[in-house]
DNA sequence: TGATTTAAGTGACCGAGGTCAGTGAAATAA
DNA sequence: TTATTTCACTGACCTCGGTCACTTAAATCA
C-alpha cells in the first residue's frame, strides 16, 4: 500500500539521486560530499543513508538503469551476422555508449566499488542477469549450434572470457590518461580473442 | 652523503614501512589507520607524510619489490619452449606468486590505486620498464623472428594485448570471491588470447 | 666557535564518509 | 476518538586520511 509517508519517502530519494547524479556529472564523483548533496537538497546528512547504504550506491543504482539501452542496440545489430561478429557489433555499441555517454567518472566508481563493497553478494558488474550478458549468451549459443567454436573449451569458459575482455579493456581505459580509445581497442582485443576460440 | 640525520630518517622510513605492512598482513590494509602505524612506531602521524605521500604508497613501493622475484621465475623457464609457452610459464609463475605471497588484499589496493591516484604520471601498473613486461617483451621479439605470428597485427598492439590479458585475470580474481582460480583461469584465457595471435 | 640554514618530526586541525540515539508525525490498533 | 507503533528524518558525533605552521636539533657556513 502507498502511504503519503511513503510517497514522500520516496520523492525525497528521487530527489536525492537527482541532485547527486548532477552534482557528480558538474565536479565529479570524488569532489561532491554527502553534506553537498543534503543541503541543497535541504534535508538532513542522515536522510541520504536512509535511502542508500553508501555514496557508491548512487552511481551503481543510475549504472544499472544503463542497461536498458543494450537492448535497443541488440535490436540494431543486423540478424544475418555470424554470432562472434554480433558480439563485436554489441560490444562496439556498449564502447560507444560507455565514453559517449556515462564516462569514465562513473565507469571508475562502479569498479573501484567492485573491489572494495563485494562483501555480501556478486557485484552486478559480475551479475550474471544482466542484460548484456545475457544478449552474449545468446549470440554465443547461435554460435554453438552452428559449430564454428573450438570444442575443447566449455560454454561457460567461452562466455567467462568474453564477458573478461570486456572488463580487461574497460579497466585498462580507466587507468589510462586520453591516450586510449577505448572503442578501438575493444574491438581489436575481442576480434582476437573470439579468433583463437574459433575451431 | 649520510649525514647522521639522514640515516635516522631513513631508519624511521624503513621502521614505518615494517610496521605497516606486518599490521596490513594481520588486520587488511583498509583496517589499519596511519594512527595506529605511527603510535606503533612511536612517532606522530605527520612523520608519516614527511616519507610516504599516501597511504597506498607503502603498499605500492613493496609491490614494486615483488617484481624483483620475476627475474628468478624467467631463470627456472626451459630456455627450449617456444615463445607463447614461455609467456604461459611466466604467467603460470607470477600468478602462484600473488595469490600465494603477495595475496588479494595488497593486490586490490594497487588496482584501486592505478584507478584514483594516477593523476601525475604513468601508474607503475602499465609502466613499460616493469621487469615482467621487459620478459614478455623479449619472448615476442623472440616469436617475430620466428614468424609465429600474425602480420596484421603490430608488435605494439600485441604487447599491449598480452599485458591486458594479465590485468584481465587479476582484476577478475579481485571482484570474485574464493571461487576463482586464478592460476588456472589466467592459464586458459592467455592461451587462448595467444592461439588468436599466432599466424 | 658562533651564526645561519635545513629538514625531520610534531600535533592541532580540516573535511570527508558514515553512525546512531533520539524526535515527531503519520499509520495503525484499541 | 484515543493509545500505540512505526519509521522518515535529524544532527551531534565518530574515525579516518591528509595538511600545515611550527619546533628543534643537526648540518653547513662565516
Amino acid at each position: 500500500m502507498t502511504t503519503d509517508r511513503k510517497k514522500k519517502a520516496l520523492e525525497t530519494r528521487q530527489k536525492l539521486l537527482d541532485t547527486a547524479l548532477k552534482l557528480f556529472a558538474k565536479r565529479g564523483f570524488e569532489h561532491v560530499s554527502i553534506a553537498q548533496i543534503t543541503t541543497t537538497c535541504g534535508v538532513s546528512k542522515g536522510t541520504f543513508y536512509t535511502h542508500f547504504a553508501t555514496k557508491y550506491d548512487i552511481v551503481l543504482e543510475k549504472f544499472q538503469e544503463f542497461d536498458a539501452h543494450y537492448v535497443e542496440a541488440a535490436k540494431k545489430i543486423d540478424e544475418n551476422l555470424s554470432p562472434p561478429q554480433k558480439i563485436i557489433a554489441l560490444y562496439d555499441e556498449q564502447m560507444i555508449y560507455l565514453t559517449t555517454v556515462v564516462g569514465k567518472d562513473i565507469m571508475r566508481t562502479v569498479y573501484t566499488a567492485a573491489m572494495t563493497n563485494q562483501v555480501e553478494h556478486v557485484h552486478y558488474l559480475i551479475h550474471p542477469q544482466r542484460t548484456i550478458f545475457e544478449l552474449i549468451r545468446r549470440y554465443l549459443e547461435e554460435g554453438v549450434e552452428q559449430n564454428i567454436f573450438r570444442k575443447d573449451l566449455s560454454f561457460e569458459a567461452i562466455e567467462k572470457m568474453i564477458q573478461r575482455a570486456m572488463r580487461a579493456n574497460v579497466y585498462d581505459w580507466l587507468i589510462h590518461a586520453e591516450d586510449f580509445d577505448l572503442i578501438k581497442e575493444m574491438h581489436v582485443f575481442t576480434t582476437t580473442l573470439l579468433d583463437g576460440i574459433r575451431a
